[in-house]
DNA sequence: GCAAAAGTGTTCAAAATACACCCATGC
DNA sequence: GCATGGGTGTATTTTGAACACTTTTGC
């Protein structure tokens, strides 16, 4: 894991050998993505990681890079993990990056060594990101099913998320993270069915929803198609449920 | 986080900053145990815990700690959250520990920094552990409703383990885990009380856990109380289930 | 006029809950 | 004889699943 901001980390500031992972998902057209950089001297992509300074917690760093990639703040945000293979750590990767960005020696550098890395998921709205990225690196959501060619463990970070946020889904509030203030009923039963791999009965599903009262039915119709508007609703109160 | 077999952890050998705690719950006579240990010249109770070798990842290390204190191989045990306060390490604890041991000055000490340590939960059978510890070393059974007091961070660590079972509990086969091969319904019901903190009405619980098959009546009863003795059950398969 | 998206209710089955009485034994 | 632990069944409520037709508009 090799982060933006590379300069400001370094051997005496960070936590020694631990990294933290995050993997941000969004919801847009019907599709759930996750965000994924690229630099500009690497061939493949990976998630927006970065390391502990010696002050801050494993949450406060996954904050702090969350934040400086797409300007969020509050976001919702949950460890899951510890990746700890010790065949983990592409040593090989990594040394061909320093390499690219000076060609001195770097046996024995910091970066060189095993790091175990601890994986975040996070559910972010579409619509508020803004993406900031330094100058050599690349950002991009990816449609979770179509990912491209990820670094080391990346892949198997991903997918244990996922597996992760399938089995939380009726504890979390998941649509409230992940849509906009106001949405159409098929948008959030969308979501469910992704993260699910299964489809459900729109009458059943939208009965269920309602139920518990969390989600109000507005005046308003989504006027962006003219034809036969769906009807949008919205969350009665935020959430602030303590989930583990 | 200080281990015994104290002598074969050094600088070198692993991984720096980072150590493996173990939540052991056990059941017997009606009440939830967890496996505590007091090095004789410490005043306070700890988790088993340990650190995790160059060459081996994070659940390699919690079960070697694990099989070396209770003689079990093939334990049930997940990791549930990683602890990253800055605080959370008692410099002064372990400073004291090391000054106790030898008085030479250990300033720079590699126990003397910051750790962050992952937190495991283990369900075993009580019959089956044989507990042994190393000389200078006591290792007790606490009801987690009489815990002792305890080293730095660790109440948090068992609370939380507690927390991630509670919520698990409907996926995790902990009867299985934590009974003998032959056990009554009383006793399942036990640990499902304790756990969740509320009662359950006998036969509606004795009606839902055995009408998924899983678990089957006996021909035999309980012989150690005479009077009117409970009807024994077991476990029809060993689970294989994925958990996460 | 037909394809696509969205609105709307009823029926049936399954699961969860609530609840009470009898039996054997120790004391 | 009474307190304790344990055995057993039924009725009710709640929840989940299945299912079809009508409306609006774009093309």
């Amino acid at each position: 894991m090799i982060t933006n901001n590379f300069s400001s980390y370094n051997e005496e500031n960070i936590h020694p050998g631990f990294s933290v992972d995050c993997v941000i998902f969004s919801f847009n057209k019907g599709k759930i993505n996750v965000l994924l950089r690229k630099f500009e001297l690497e061939d493949y992509w990976s998630l927006l990681g970065g390391f502990m300074f010696n002050h801050e917690d494993a949450d406060g760093a996954a904050y702090r890079i969350l934040e400086s990639h797409t300007g969020l703040k509050n976001i919702f945000l949950k460890q899951f993990h510890l990746f700890s293979d010790p065949k983990r750590t592409d040593i090989e990767q990594n040394r061909d990056y320093l390499n690219k960005n000076s060609s001195i020696n770097h046996d024995g550098h910091w970066l060189l060594r095993r790091f175990i890395s601890l994986g975040y998921y996070a559910l972010v709205k579409y619509d508020e990101v803004q993406l900031s990225g330094s100058p050599d690196e690349t950002l991009k959501w990816y449609d979770i099913n179509k990912l491209p060619h990820l670094q080391s463990d990346h892949n198997d970070i991903i997918k244990t998320a996922l597996k992760t946020i399938k089995a939380m889904l009726p504890v979390i509030p998941i649509g409230y993270e992940l849509l906009p203030e106001k949405f159409t009923m098929t948008e959030l039963r969308k979501i469910y069915e992704i993260i699910l791999g299964k489809t459900f009965d729109r009458r059943n599903f939208q009965r269920k929803v309602l139920s518990d009262g969390r989600i109000v039915q507005l005046e308003e119709t989504k006027t962006s198609k003219t034809y036969n508007p769906p009807i949008l609703y919205t969350f009665k109160h935020p959430y602030k449920e303590d989930i583990i």
